[in-house]
DNA sequence: CGTATTTGACCCGCGC
DNA sequence: GCGCGGGTCAAATACG
């Protein structure tokens, strides 16, 4: 008798069991499926950029430049962009397969000899983990011009990246493990500002700066600087590697393997900073002026991502496909930081073909 | 007990 | 030279 009960309850309980495996697994699933989808989506632009690059290569004339690119359904696209005025300004919309994005670049002509880019790349997003942090006034516009530290190893990597999320966890791991080593308050903002190191491998350069939105406590602005001796996450190396099969007939130099770089990312030329938006918003004031930036600064790339409720249901288009990946993509924060990062680190070494 | 975080001191470039 | 803002170090502390 007793042992029928506890036959059945354990059959149960197994039961329960497997279900609760089955759903993980589906999640997982889902995850994995949107982030090729991210990475798709992300692959497109980076070929978009691409095209436009050699584009600009094509004509020498122009140096400096603002791209703007968007991901998801992008009506409008308000980068801030750093101090420029823009010149020209081309649009390209296109859809591969369920991803659906709209890139824009504009051109400006700086007169520094630096290249100042923009990449405002917006991905809808709605809901993902909203969570409260710490810091983070605004101002994201950063680049290093001169030498920062004292830490770089060969070449002393430069490159820096924004990123501008709607709030992340408190530790947003992109995929490493981060040591914070600092923290300072701003004058002008509230939120004090964090500073963590890459703890993933013992000499890695790489250094993190988060800070929060004085007004949108919800928007966090993440900084990264230089680039990883290390693989990075899983994730992230899943995805581009995904990438980079999915799409093997598209090359793009040597640069857009993320991974690519690791082997020996010691001697890479400058890279251009940039900064990548994930939030939601347009971005009343991105940068105001990158020109008077202190440490890391000068000009960079900008990269907007997130904003847009996918209206734009352009004939011909399967606006609603793009959504949904946007949709599930955004909810892994975590996830989209960390391409982010991959995906400005692609961009970056992709400026620069020729390595020592 | 080992490790990660906190937090004030220290350093350094820059403007006045 | 001084004050200031920004970035980093390191002792102290919290955490597991
Ligand atoms: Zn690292």
């Amino acid at each position: 008798m007793w042992e029928f009960e506890s036959e059945a309850k354990m059959e149960h309980h197994k039961k329960s069991e497997i279900v609760a495996e089955l759903k993980r697994i589906s999640e997982e699933n889902q995850k994995l499926t949107s982030l090729i989808k991210v990475m798709s989506s992300n692959y497109e632009s980076l070929k978009a950029h691409l095209g436009k690059q050699q584009e600009d290569w094509s004509s020498p004339r122009t140096m400096g430049k603002t791209l703007h690119l968007g991901l998801g359904m992008a009506e409008d696209v308000n980068d801030g962009g750093c101090d420029n005025s823009a010149n020209s300004e081309s649009a390209f919309s296109g859809s591969s397969g369920e991803k659906n994005f709209k890139y824009s670049v504009e051109d400006l002509q700086l007169p520094s000899k630096k290249r100042k880019i923009n990449y405002s790349l917006q991905k809808s997003e709605s809901g993902n983990s909203s969570t409260e942090e710490e810091d983070l006034p605004d101002k994201e516009a950063h680049g290093v011009d001169g030498a920062a530290g004292h830490e770089a190893a060969v070449g002393s990597p430069r490159r820096n990246v924004s990123v501008r999320t709607r709030s992340e966890a408190n530790t947003v791991s992109d995929g490493c493990h981060w040591r914070k080593y600092g923290q300072k308050m701003t004058r002008n903002n509230p939120c004090p500002r964090a500073y963590f190191k890459c703890a993933m491998a013992p000499s890695c350069p790489v250094k993190k700066l988060v800070q929060r939105r004085a007004e949108d406590p919800s928007i966090v602005t993440i900084t990264y600087r230089g680039q990883h001796n290390h693989l990075l996450n899983p994730m992230a190396m899943a995805a581009m590697t995904a990438a980079s099969n999915h799409s093997a007939s598209f090359t793009m130099g040597n640069h857009l393997p993320f991974a690519a770089s690791f082997p020996t990312l010691s001697s890479m030329s400058p890279f251009p900073p940039s900064s990548l938006n994930l939030t939601g918003n347009p971005d009343p004031n991105p940068n105001p002026n990158p020109n008077s930036n202190p440490g890391w600064h000068s000009v960079h790339p900008q990269l907007d991502v997130g904003n847009m409720q996918g209206q734009i249901a352009r004939p011909g288009g399967n606006t609603h496909l793009g959504l949904n990946s946007v949709a599930s993509i955004t909810s892994d924060p975590n996830f989209t930081a960390s391409l982010a990062a991959a995906i400005a680190g692609s961009m970056f070494g992709l400026g620069t073909s020729s390595k020592a």
